[in-house]
DNA sequence: CATGAATGAGGTTTCATTCAT
DNA sequence: TATGAATGAAACCTCATTCAT
């Protein structure tokens, strides 16, 4: 099911040449500044193309349609944040868990408040239906990675992984939505880290199994 | 400034007569029902009144645009959510914060899986942009009936009351839609108040501040 | 042809109770109230109806359609120009042709801007083709009125009677139209009679082929 | 105030390549066919679109909506009867009266009928509220015209050549509009300027000051 | 007779996508 | 390859008219 979806939606070019990298990364950029000032609702190819500066033929010569110019640009911010977190969880193994918690929050919090407004923008585009596939994939590789990071942890065992690290990336995710959806005021979102970690280590520890 | 855009997706008019009343039901069970099918991309008012059993102009006669049909559902779903939370919070008065939590998390969890479909439908829906300021006003009251409960703990003080609601409020919210939009399995969201539970409760007493 | 057109657009009753009466006047009454404030272009029936204090229903017990209601009310006031014009031009037998001009100038000038907002929207209805013949009979029925008047001049007499008329009363109508439909500033509309006057008696004694 | 609706009716590009320019063209013609067969009331963009042989999107591509259309096809034609009505008095200026008349009349009668029947349909469409500022601009540029005219008559002087202007100008419109509304046989269409040589003339030689 | 809810054909307009240049 | 004019299906919405109450 997702194999039929996920074909439609692929560039249609691998890029090689400079030209086209460009034009690619252009057609991204063009599409999250157009949804920042007018919201999906308006987001048309013609515009899509006009702001990047190619003309629509160009634009459908990298994407088959336009939601593979969505999926696009999702799939970009996802794999960032999902990257981040990776690579904190890497990091932190066998460490203990105040010390996980402490840099995945960091990781995952700065991760999507690096472009404020581009997280926010996208949260629209994730509502259009077949990208449920792809913010599912995306959270199932941090859970993943969280999964394995949190086993190998100093101090403490999980009896049921799989929940902990779902609860654990929901735990952070919810309260960042909230205040990016919300638009939180800057006071706010700075103490946002700070009150993750309470509740992700609480939480944590409140699990720990052993 | 939310006073224009409410007017413009205001219901026509107030039905008397019983079978108006009817009407205007069918129309918003239809939304729902073409919402968890299909999905918002092919929600068209003629498709709503076809799937209602009335025609487009009945439709028009209740509510003057799309717009305004799918504002009239999230509104009737966010009201019962936050009454169900308002009714759990004005309960707990005086209660220790293991009871409030208690309470409140069955509360919101029941109010959002009565009908697992409508909500996960509505997700959808709230990220049509003008229904934002829908979802703030029911974040807001919800926020408003935690602070007041938690005022009132028995064992408890709080600093910063608005954070620690909006963080609790957020901490429910965040892993419940997660299960809703991922489609976790029964098993999971049987677990979830119980996690809910954990989460919320060790992070309000952890920022206690007495 | 224009008598099937005519049937359908005769009113459906012949109101005989005066509660009738009363509704097809306040519903011509309304039509050009509404014409006067929102054009042509936004007048429904259903507006109509409204604005006239009946429901949609009753006035389609008075008119069989739309169209028969302009009909009507475009009637009405071509009917009141007509009778002005032929009652000026029935008093004024065997005068000289100074006289006439004078008299049925003013007759017609008082007739079109007795109410200046009506005949003003009443243009626009005219412009909806069905009514073209309705004009035209009222045309016809002036000149011949002039016609008939202008036969008795004590002073004059005329070779080509049909176009003679025919000029006269398009002398009349042109700048009191030019006048209402331009919105002329009323030091304008106050000098049209004496205008009026220069422009028709001029012209007919420079066609009295005495 | 008339610029917001300007700018609402003005086309959407200004055609640069030779196919752009038929498309306009061509939709233009066939909006007056439409207009002279079937009337204002039946006239679609589906259709006018049908019959100049494009789709209705490329309709839209040059005009906004179908008001602009019209708008275009009725400037056109007030455009040619104003350049006739000007040309024709830069021409006369300094001769006598009967000349100027003469030559002035000529000209506008000539634009008026030059193509009959668009000059019938496009009444219709001047009846449509927009335009009005369209035809009253036309008719200030003409009577600017004739007042300039009028003030180096070799044989006249005005004392109120605004007053002049205008009803020289609505002496020639009315009985024109009235046979080509009426669809007045060609007999007295071929009178016609001789007819409001007479009309014209013996008014201004009337209201000569000197 | 009056009411006004219901109807649905039909109008306007948009926009993803193609393809001749 | 890039362009952008053309396409036309399909969306939204109105409103004249009917008919059950």
């Amino acid at each position: 099911m997702g194999h039929v979806i996920a074909k439609a939606l692929q560039p249609r070019k691998t890029p090689v040449q400079a030209r086209s990298l460009v034009t690619v990364d252009v057609v991204c950029e063009a599409t999250i500044q157009l949804l920042l000032s007018d919201g999906m609702r308006q987001l048309t190819t013609t515009r899509v193309a006009e702001r990047a500066g190619v003309s629509v033929g160009t634009l459908y010569q990298y994407y088959p349609n336009k939601q593979a110019v969505l999926y696009a640009v999702l799939q970009r911010h996802l794999n960032q944040v999902s990257e981040a977190v990776e690579a904190a969880c890497a990091g932190q193994c066998g460490k203990p868990l105040r010390e996980m918690v402490e840099v995945v929050v960091h990781g995952f919090v700065e991760a999507k408040t690096a472009r404020v407004d581009e997280s926010r923008a996208l949260y629209e585009v994730a509502a259009d239906l077949n990208a449920a596939e792809l913010v599912a994939d995306a959270g199932k590789r941090m859970r993943t990675a969280l999964a394995n990071m949190l086993v190998t942890a100093a101090d403490a065992r999980f009896v049921d992984l799989p929940m902990v690290s779902f609860m654990f990336l929901a735990a952070m995710v919810g309260p960042t939505r909230a205040m990016l959806e919300g638009a939180a005021p800057p006071r706010m979102l700075d103490a946002l880290p700070n009150q993750l970690n309470v509740l992700c280590l609480n939480y944590l520890q409140s699990m720990n199994g052993t």
